[in-house]
DNA sequence: CGCATTTGACCCCC
DNA sequence: GGGGGTCAAATGCG
């Protein structure tokens, strides 16, 4: 057990926008822990932290990682773990808990964020839906991910995706062919070409963050509940969303990071 | 074959 | 002692 190789494991999930909550002015820089131990002894100590309430839990501005998933006492769905992809390279201690509240119509999620990103990647948006998927609906309650292949354990991994094949209790409310639908796969072809972090402007945009789902909206959605390969975004209006594109789109950089992954979609 | 996710085990705090 | 948070080997897909 004394050679337990610690896995490089690259970046992979995308949030995008929106959750945030983040508390203005509270950066705490945490020092990089000094060892795996130090890190788990300092663990409970009171650290900061901040709950979010959101539909839209995966999408919140930064690149996360999943790196564990525990079933919780009296909690009706599992708690997922994430961090930070840059914890490594940036020494970034920002991390986030997952917890879905309910099985409703959209299904909502509590999100509790510890640490501030201190990797200054700027906010992960979604790819461009409107080139991806061509004209948007005149009128929809949301619109649909999709993540461009068949997925599983192996490349196309993203939390998201993985959320839906392997945790049934997420429900997808709306079926997917009524919502314009993101390929991100495309997405990475046409503008990024290997994992890439945006890089930019300082702060959300507040109509970014209004623009995306949480509690305060009224996510009004129909029909059914099956767990397609989609992802819902039910209460997004699509001209909000689609302004908060072209607005991130003036201002946004890309970067490459140092990592390569191929096939690897944001 | 590479690499992110899965998931059981481990460990710490309350 | 139990619950919760994290680790890391195994898994599995492209």
């Amino acid at each position: 057990m004394a050679s337990r190789l610690k896995r490089k494991q690259g970046a992979v999930m995308v949030s995008a926008l929106g959750s945030h909550g983040l508390p203005e002015g509270m950066f705490s820089l945490s020092p990089p822990e000094s060892s795996t131990r130090d890190a788990r002894k300092k663990r409970k100590n009171k650290q900061s932290s901040w709950v979010n309430h959101t539909y839209t839990p995966y999408f919140d501005g930064h690149l996360w990682r999943k790196y564990g998933q525990k079933t919780i006492k009296d909690a009706a769905y599992p708690r997922l773990y994430f961090r930070c992809s840059y914890r490594e390279d940036r020494h970034c201690m920002a991390s986030k808990r997952l917890q879905q509240v309910n099985c409703q119509d959209p299904p909502l999620f509590e999100v509790t964020y510890m640490h501030e990103h201190t990797c200054n990647a700027e906010p992960v948006l979604p790819p461009d839906v409107g080139d991806a998927a061509g004209p948007p609906p005149e009128a929809s309650d949301g619109f649909v991910l999709s993540f461009g292949s068949s997925g599983g354990a192996g490349h196309h991994r993203n939390a998201l995706m993985h959320q839906k094949l392997q945790h049934p209790y997420q429900c997808q409310p709306v079926p997917a062919a009524q919502f314009p639908v993101t390929n991100f796969d495309s997405w990475n072809e046409g503008q990024l070409h290997e994992k890439q972090a945006f890089l930019p402007p300082n702060d959300f945009p507040e109509a970014a963050v209004s623009a995306f789902p949480t509690v305060e909206s009224s996510p009004e959605s129909s029909s059914s509940s099956n767990c397609d390969d989609y992802y819902l975004f039910p209460s997004v209006d699509w001209d909000s969303f689609r302004g908060l594109i072209d607005q991130f789109d003036d201002h946004s950089q890309y970067t490459t990071t140092q990592r390569t992954y191929s096939n690897t979609c944001l």
